[in-house]
RNA sequence: CGGGGUAUAGCGUAGUCCGGUUAGCGCGCCUGCUUUGGGAGCAGGAGGUCGAAAGUUCGAAUCUUUCUACCCCGACCA
């Protein structure tokens, strides 16, 4: 595994990929650019959906289901939609396989081509559309506040584990509303949702913002991000909430009766996060150990592994550990114990930090004779000796406050890492070492591609309630009123 | 799609230039004994169409041709 991982970003790729095959999260699978995720890494996936499906139903969301393959005539309607989808998408143009001539091989059945191709869903804006068309009449059929868990197709030139995989699981929200205002607001209302999960569940803390006009969702008026800073500096959005305006209702011809009695375009929105969350997840907080769990999303929080020689003492101590894992469970905390006699204690330890467990608990002889039991915690590799007394008490603590720490150690390390420059010469040293930078820019798309082209860095977001000032581009030397956020991305 | 590289056991690899015993090694796996407070030790064992196909040759992991897959760089990318 390579050293200093945060410091070494060529190296990045290959340490994450070890990692995350060794903690038993996911592995590459056969398939061109998929993942098979692994039931750990799995477990991490329904706590985080979990949580998120919480917060929609409390603001007035539900959930539902459309279909996988979408119609190639849907794509020609919405026209920047198309242009941002079609370079990447798989096509099903046959629905039957038949043994070759010479009855070596199974071969596509010419004789079965579809009329029309079916688009396996890359997002699933059109197809929903199509639906709320029918679904929509007057105004008191607003709003449609709709959640799908589904998983969709991007055909990438190059995939990235977790990041940027073909395949990908996500949840994708589409709703429908009277007004523009209305829609602003349900795509803020989710942004904040987004930054709530990001910061009290994951522990990763996020910027919120609007997206330049370049970098937004091909359909969008405005796209607006979560952004989060990873350990060796480059940026990630985490997160996006789109406010797509009519641009989808007038395509798929949405209207509704007005309380006035007036044919009018449905205003809609669309948000999404995806398992690149669980990207995310284990670049900001993992070490060279291997991966740091925050206590709310770490499938096992609590691992209990006994030492002994002797049956009568694994007895012993189970009679003990029982007792333990009873009361924590009690407390709504996820406890495993270890017991396999296939591995030694030393062994289990590596596993479990590996697998990122917050609190590792160790009960042997020496322990049952002086009623102790050892406590370690992941994110900080600390462990002492405590008496086995509100053992439960201490734990519950414990995990509170680990998921605290590594939220406060990751703030800390963006403020490290967040800089304001005010030159070119400036700007171009800062962005090379990484981190957010915050420099004035004039505004144009223009400009934006020449800076990407000179240093690689994107403006990664806009941030709202952004303090007005006035400066000048760094690139142009243009007036601006406000600094925007720079970051070479993944 | 362009440029470069790789393909040998579950994983990592040696051997390929310069063809020649039964394709070697580490990790992992299985069995036995000893071990168990930070990834145990010793002994024995199983596991290979050398990416695929065709060719050259007495003989091919090794040479030739074609194909396929994967990796890196670029293009591409909410």
């Amino acid at each position: 595994m390579a050293k200093n991982f945060s410091t070494r970003e060529e190296n990045y790729s290959q340490w994450y990929n070890e990692l995350v095959v060794k903690a038993d999260l996911a592995e590459n699978s056969a398939v061109r650019g998929c993942m098979v995720i692994k039931p750990y890494g799995y477990a991490i996936w329904e706590k985080m959906q979990a949580a998120l499906d919480k917060m929609f139903k409390e603001t007035g969301h539900e959930n539902a289901y459309f279909p996988l393959f979408i119609p190639k005539s849907f794509f020609n309607k919405e026209a920047s939609h198309v242009k941002g989808f079609a370079k990447e998408c798989a096509v099903v143009t046959h629905y039957r396989l038949k043994t070759s001539d010479d009855g070596k091989d199974i071969v596509v059945d010419e004789d079965a081509k579809l009329e029309e191709e079916l688009i396996i869903r890359p997002t699933s804006e059109t197809i929903i559309w199509d639906t709320y068309r029918k679904w929509i009449q007057s105004y008191r059929d607003l709003p449609i506040l709709i959640n799908q868990w589904a998983n969709v197709v991007r055909w990438e030139m190059r995939t990235r584990l977790f990041l940027r995989t073909a395949e990908f699981l996500w949840q994708e929200g589409h709703t429908a509303h009277e007004t523009s205002q209305e829609a602003v607001k349900e795509t803020l209302t989710i942004l904040d949702i987004y930054a709530k999960f990001a910061e009290e569940w994951m522990a990763v803390p996020v910027l919120k913002g609007l997206k330049s006009q370049s970098e937004k969702f091909a359909g969008a008026i405005d796209t607006y991000c979560i952004e989060a800073l990873m350990q060796d500096g480059k940026a990630l959005q985490a997160g996006t909430s789109h406010f797509l305006g009519q641009n989808f209702a007038k395509a798929f011809d949405v209207k509704f009766l007005s309380k006035e009695n007036k044919l009018e375009y449905v205003w809609a929105t669309s948000w999404g996060v995806s398992t690149r969350l669980m990207g995310a997840l284990v670049m900001a907080h993992s070490d060279d150990k291997g991966l740091v769990l925050p206590p709310k999303l770490a499938p096992i929080q609590v691992a209990i592994i006994p030492i002994y020689r002797k049956d009568e003492q694994l007895e012993e101590i189970s009679e003990k550990v029982r007792v333990i894992k009873a009361r924590l469970e009690a407390k709504g905390i996820s406890v495993k114990y270890d017991d396999r006699d296939t591995y030694k204690p030393g062994w289990k330890f590596s596993e479990y930090e590996f697998k990122g467990v917050p609190v590792r608990l160790a009960l042997g002889p020496r322990d049952l004779e002086n009623g102790t039991i050892e406590i370690a915690r992941r994110d900080t590799l600390e462990k002492e000796i405590i008496s086995i007394e509100g053992v439960e008490d201490i734990i519950e603590k414990l995990l509170a406050e680990i998921q605290e720490n590594l939220y406060a150690k990751a703030l800390d390390f963006r403020k490290n890492k967040t800089f304001s420059v005010d030159t070119w010469e400036e700007f171009k040293m800062q962005i090379e070492k990484g981190g957010f930078v915050m420099a004035h820019w004039d505004g144009t798309d223009e400009t934006e591609l020449k800076i990407k082209e000179e240093t690689k860095a994107t403006i990664r977001t806009i941030p709202l309630n952004n303090p007005q000032e006035d400066g000048r581009c760094i690139f142009t030397g243009k007036p601006s009123k406000e600094r925007v956020v720079f970051a070479k991305a993944y």
